[in-house]
DNA sequence: CGGGAGATTGAGCCCCGTCAAAAACAGTGG
DNA sequence: CCACTGTTTTTGACGGGGCTCAATCTCCCG
């Protein structure tokens, strides 16, 4: 399951990519970019880990998306986050019930831990501020209305691709609508009624233009 | 503001609190509670600190409980967390939109952080674990009803509070609604619905008498 | 062309928010 | 001890935003 050489790859399940990698999302700039660790790769779905599971690795997107999530008994989910390319995750102390899985098709880079899980000064840095999202996201999902989550999740994810004319959504609404505390019903007739307003246009179902940036923001405060 | 000697305490407002510093609570036991540092007093509703003014410091909580909030512009709010004793607090980053409020009259210990801010590995710990705190307070926020999300507070107060049975309610309902995202009125017509099934009772609007734990528990899983 | 997953749309309803008022409570001063 | 005042809590009536259930449509991919 871990690789040896900085040019392997261990394919999980042993599937063929047909070579290709996708690479929508420029990555962000890190430190830790540019260290080439080898790959592991996830199809669409698998998980990444568990509340059993809980490595001594933090994990770099190199392509794709992943999710963390946790699931009440009964079925209903929140995803916690989604972690697009460049971005680390895996801080989730062991014996908390969440899940990371991959949304699509998933790239990782291992970051090892030191053997007493100490993070250096600059991943400290980034738990810290996945501590500071989690928080505003609870104001999100807490106390804005579906179309204010809505657009405060475009322009998050804009930011994030780092284009906020043209955006990806490489998840399925229902991954949408379990990140911001809705259905995917709902999802779809917000997404209506911004293409309505003429905020936004889609390309197709994963691709969203958005046609006015400044009242998509205003929504939202 | 800082202070001194071991045994100064700096009023803030010159406030006169009587004596007696509340201890309804029993404080958490960590190697950081025994250390008698100087204690600063908030009286209720008092700012802790706010997105400007992040300090170098964390703070423990030494009597009373602390509250970390956000706002959106037009006033409708979101409660990140309560601290109660014995708890530290204060990982947001600066820059981040939180504030941090004396609920009541309260009493904190500052901790300095070295000069580069990094965390020794007992606080990474702490500051690991309110990220997980609040992870999974999206779950609650996000996909529980009314009633699971007060059964949810009820008993973990009364797990932080070290009694299953008698619980603290040391902050306003409209302090429990913004943490749990409901309004007071909601907040006020579960805790009759509870009392009215016979899982709880109040002594006093701000003291619960937990009738059924297990009914209780039951809400949640 | 057929099959299946995801996306979209519609109809109806319910939980919880809104607005308003009453009641309980805590101080404060007489 | 009690009247007075402001705050918090509680209760009621009502409406609406988003959920549920169900059907249809679109898009892949074989």
């Amino acid at each position: 399951m871990l690789i040896e050489t900085d040019t392997s790859v261990s394919w999980r399940h042993e599937q063929d990519w047909g070579g290709q990698q996708p690479n929508h999302f420029v990555g962000a700039t890190s430190t830790f970019t540019g260290t080439s660790r080898p790959l592991t790769l996830y199809e669409a779905g698998e998980e990444i880990f568990g509340p059993a599971s809980r490595g001594q690795a933090l994990f770099q997107v190199a392509f794709g998306v992943a999710r963390v999530c946790s699931v009440l008994n009964d079925g209903r989910r929140t995803i916690t986050a989604f972690h697009l390319p460049g971005e680390i995750f895996g801080f989730e102390p062991a014996g908390s019930p969440f899940r990371a899985e991959a949304v699509e098709g998933l790239g990782l880079r291992m970051l090892p831990l030191p053997r007493d899980r100490s993070l250096a000064g600059e991943l400290q840095q980034v738990a810290l501020s996945r501590l500071a999202a989690a928080q505003e996201h609870l104001l999100v999902v807490g106390r804005q209305t579906a179309i204010e989550r809505i657009a405060a999740f475009l322009i998050d994810m804009g930011r994030r691709q780092k284009r906020s004319d043209v955006i990806d959504l490489p998840m399925p609404r229902c991954d949408i609508a379990d990140y911001l505390a809705l259905t995917p019903e709902t999802v779809c007739r917000v997404f209506k009624q911004l293409r309505e307003r003429h905020l936004i246009d889609f390309t197709s179902a994963r691709r969203v233009t958005v046609r006015s940036q400044g009242a998509l923001q205003a929504l939202i405060d």
